[in-house]
DNA sequence: CGCCTTTATGCAATCGATTACATTCCAACT
DNA sequence: AGTTGGAATGTAATCGATTGCATAAAGGCG
């Protein structure tokens, strides 16, 4: 057809208006009287005008997009979230832009050029591990209430944050495993420095506490969210000369690598040890056994967080009680956990 | 510190030349002498400039980003692939798009709204499901030389398409059961209408027929790629009298959620029946017991797709020869599939 | 020395939408 | 009738980078 699309000038010709008639009518309608609304709407269609987002962007200084930042494009733990946030965006016609730290590092960009040279307008972090130094040009940066965190978070920074119920869904696992009868309880453990493998773990140890369970120090085995962590973890605890009865990882992937070593070394779940996760990935109930978890439901902090920065970028200077929204867990028993049966 | 990011004009001053001249050095350094060239290096730094891509996307009628299209972002089939595209896109300069087929057509919006409001350069579609009225517009699109399919496709189509082998992958895992003794093989296929499981379908028809197995209508299953459908597949599997001892499923989510619904019902793999998967996600690897598949490097894929793109945004009219790519397969043998036993 | 070529740079228009300000029109009120 | 106010619309500047064309400076050659 036309070889180039149409624009807002084609629109003013053929509805026999200015520019800015037709721009008010697109943005504003209701300060253009009802017979221009009309005759616009109608070149419009006929014109097939789309509207330049390039040119709107640079005359208002909004880029109509958000980055999304992951820690790791590969984990699939992300995806729901992302769904979520596309959720909520995609309908405001606002775009996803995609990042993981890595690459950014890697390519020598900083986070902070995605809002200097205009292509987002906020961002949602996935990652808690950032460093530092970027963390601390994030926060001083004029676009620094424009940036919210998921999931993950950093502590000591100001960023809101839409986050799970870490500490109740440990209190919550610990009580699952202590009401089958477990009171040798091990937990594995997140990357070290993470805050959530920090909030678990103390959780883990609080609880543990609170119930008068004993917790040997070489019960807490230190992983990192992944399966390969897992494995190994398997392995610390098969090492183990008193071996808890049930294992409290902190998130499905390890507790399904830990699950997969353990039957590689012909140990059976639930039978010779409880296990369970955190998270409730699709996966989690699939599994043999089926593992039992603590459920986030990823999709609602994806449109929490979402949801959260457009009020921000909306009203930018507004002031934001609402520093955050914590989501809430729930236990999802499976087979992977069982009673203590008392050893024969 | 500065409220405002610095312009070219801020730059130009404060290196005494004009904004024509930096913005050829950020552009073309070659044609510059070398002494401005030092100058507006020094000036660009002490003003710590970045590019406005809002201004230079409006001016060049070039994003700079580009668009992957999925089906459903919820599916841990793609985060590698994206890895893989953004790997190639990020030192370039590029950005990535995220959307969601359903998305897309939920909030209303149409694909080629992306190059016609100037928002992408290209587009990566993972989605060999698309509506044929969506895939005809965008043939007829001025940019339709920079699309290009990953992975799925569509048929009668002139899209370049980055895919594996997937007739070569369907003849190697119908091989590997044969040479395990396997003379009745099943086949869980993926979703009716999608070009891989017509593929992969195809290929196990042929290549049992080649091998002159028998093949019973009812040892093709309807699936759907999804775990969901493997578990429906695997009570299929259970209800035949006449059940075959092993089974090729065309996507891992099946192969995963058919085991696990096998061991539901008090059946083992393999020494029940062999099962085996395509994709070789990173949690083949660690089922009970891990899963022989097809391995399909999503990585490569996606690196590939994103060159190919790249090629065809940097020169749009050149003739590209390069009609898409065949990424190879290989055979990831493991615990899932093992040699017949003859039935006591 | 004068003319031509080459190289380096500047000037100013341009991309397409938004918006402050100015203008026009009409109704309503004194 | 004259004045005022409000609603609807138009004019033109603006966002920030790019680039065709013009100009200037420098070098080459007879």
């Amino acid at each position: 057809m036309g070889s180039k699309s149409s624009t807002l000038q084609d629109v003013a010709r053929v509805a026999g208006v200015s520019t800015a008639t037709v721009s008010r009518t697109l943005s504003n309608p209701d300060v253009v009287s009802e017979s221009t609304r009309i005759r616009v709407a109608q070149a419009v269609k006929e014109t097939d005008y789309r509207i330049n987002r390039a040119a709107r962007s640079l005359r208002t200084q909004r880029a109509h997009s958000v980055l999304v930042l992951l820690p790791n494009l590969a984990n699939p733990f992300f995806s729901s979230i992302l769904e979520g946030i596309s959720r909520h965006l995609s309908p405001k016609g606002y775009s996803m832009l995609i990042a993981s730290t890595n690459q950014v590092q890697a390519s020598g960009e900083r986070l902070i050029d995605y809002f200097e040279d205009a292509r987002a307008d906020g961002m949602i972090i996935l990652d808690g591990s950032l460093d530092s130094h970027l963390v601390e040009i994030l926060e001083n940066a004029p676009q620094s209430n424009r940036i919210i965190f998921a999931c993950e978070w950093i502590d000591n920074t100001s960023f809101p944050v839409v986050r799970c119920e870490n500490k109740q869904g440990t209190r919550i696992a610990v009580n699952h495993l202590y009401d089958l009868g477990h009171r040798k309880i091990a937990h594995v453990t997140g990357p070290d420095g993470n805050v959530l493998s920090h909030r678990r773990k103390s959780a883990f140890i609080e609880e543990t506490s609170a119930l008068n369970l004993d917790l040997k120090p070489e019960w807490v085995i230190d992983g990192d969210f992944s399966l390969a962590a897992g494995c190994q973890a398997a392995q610390r605890w098969i090492a183990l000369t008193d071996r808890p009865t049930a294992v409290f990882c902190a998130s499905d992937q390890l507790a399904l690598g830990f699950m997969a070593e353990l039957s590689r070394h012909n140990f059976t779940v639930p039978d010779d040890v409880s296990v369970m996760g955190f998270d409730d990935l699709d996966l989690a109930e699939q599994y043999i056994p089926p593992l039992t978890s603590i459920k986030q439901d990823r999709l609602m902090i994806g449109e929490a967080a979402a949801k959260m920065l457009m009020e921000r970028i909306a009203a930018p200077h507004a002031k934001h009680s609402n520093d955050g929204a914590v989501i809430p867990v729930s236990l999802i028993a499976r087979a992977s956990t069982a009673q203590l049966r008392s050893a024969a």
